[in-house]
DNA sequence: TAAGCTAAGTGATTGAAATCACGAGAAATG
DNA sequence: CATTTCTCGTGATTTCAATCACTTAGCTTA
């Protein structure tokens, strides 16, 4: 049985580098679920009925206009919790999540969740620094679509963030795993510019790609054009 | 001497409903500052010394790039929190808080808020709240920017929500004392483009305006715009 | 292996908003 | 109160990305 007690996340995020006995808390009042690929956790407008903890795989953080018309804040996985803000603040959930590759997730219901705030004071600094972590998805999110003046600008900040994260892991490319249509769900664009951004990318050897693997080949020219 | 232990704006924000004794240490522990229209409390990339509770006045929070393009992220008063996301996270400020309306606030030093996170188990899930309260600024902010189509259907929301806001204080009307550079900052746009939008607005009637005074008189055509 | 489906690539067209440029009015400032 | 500095309003021009409309490529799955 998966237990929280000797998960390998420790430290790295808000609700997996609690104490011992809040932990043990958890593995008493918690389930480990499985969700496979294009499953959800929750939709926008839901009223929340737990929290989630990803212990593994990877999930897509959207919101939507009844026009059809998406947006992604962030792709979260190992370690992220998912919902704690609807939560909270006793509101409905304001975002979809969306299962992109197969998650193992810890699964907090709501009354659980309060009390292990009410009695753990780790938990509720936890939850601070987990609220602190999803305000920044949401302000780089915004951050990125406002700033840079053109789609073609976002694009290029969007494969610098994916670069320094890549750096953080030490991997020596970009594993882009994401449709065009899903990235230009996150720059405020549409497929077909991000389609052409790309190949004039290419074309000029400012990246390259093979397959999946994005390689940023002259990191200043993508400073440029996200800049400008 | 203003003290947090009489403050009227007890229960509605995050440190304004603490419990008496952590109330006591804040009054012992921070002092009430005194800010001019124009001041700014703290920088983009600075690195942090201490959060601010605004107790009145307004303030403006803001993000830019180097080249001078301004998101405006919103609008904060009375009760609100400023700087605790860079406080928790170890990092830099990523906003800057500039003074819009004379402002009184109580400044909690970096060392006095560890503190009080610590010993006072209320103080952290009240600064859960405060980050969840910064997440839905910047989560609309990035909804505001990234889901309607057109320049003109992000002024009709934002004008929306104002409206929203006005009704929950019982108002007539809004007041608008942004500028329209302002505005354009929030919507990303441009000035132009929001002198535009606004005055085809009034020519349709779908707004009117006296002053400062921003009366709605379509709400459905603004919804409508919205949405496109 | 063929059919069917989704993703990616690309051209042509067009329209809406950025940009540039200027003037009038309001408000701050000395 | 005179002057300088913001703010707002508007026209003219241009550009660049959205949209429409196909084709091509790569994967499923029947």
């Amino acid at each position: 049985m998966t237990k929280c007690q000797n998960c390998r996340h420790a430290g790295k995020h808000g609700f997996c580098s609690l104490g011992e006995d809040a932990k043990a808390f958890m593995d008493t009042n918690s389930v480990t679920m499985e969700y496979p690929r294009g499953s959800v956790l929750f939709r926008e407008g839901d009223r929340p009925s737990a929290a989630f903890v990803l212990c593994s795989g990877k999930v897509k953080v959207s919101a939507s206009s009844r026009e059809g018309r998406t947006m992604i804040l962030r792709i979260a996985d190992a370690g992220d919790v998912l919902g704690l803000s609807a939560a909270l603040t006793n509101g409905d959930h304001e975002v979809t999540v969306e299962v992109l590759e197969p998650c193992r997730a810890r699964v907090l219901p709501l009354k659980f969740l309060h009390n292990l705030l009410r009695d753990y004071p780790d938990a509720s600094l936890g939850a601070a620094k987990v609220l602190a972590v999803d305000y920044r998805a949401a302000f780089d999110e915004a951050r990125l679509v406002s700033l840079p003046g053109s789609p073609a600008g976002r694009v290029a900040r969007l494969i610098l963030d994916w670069a320094a994260e890549a750096k953080k892991n030490s991997a020596a490319f970009v594993t882009m795993t994401l449709t065009h249509e899903e990235v230009a769900s996150m720059t405020a664009t549409t497929r077909e510019t991000v389609t052409r951004t790309l190949s004039k990318m290419r074309k000029e050897k400012v990246i390259s790609t093979h397959g999946v693997a994005l390689t940023v080949l002259q990191p200043r020219v993508l400073e440029q054009m996200s800049a400008c």
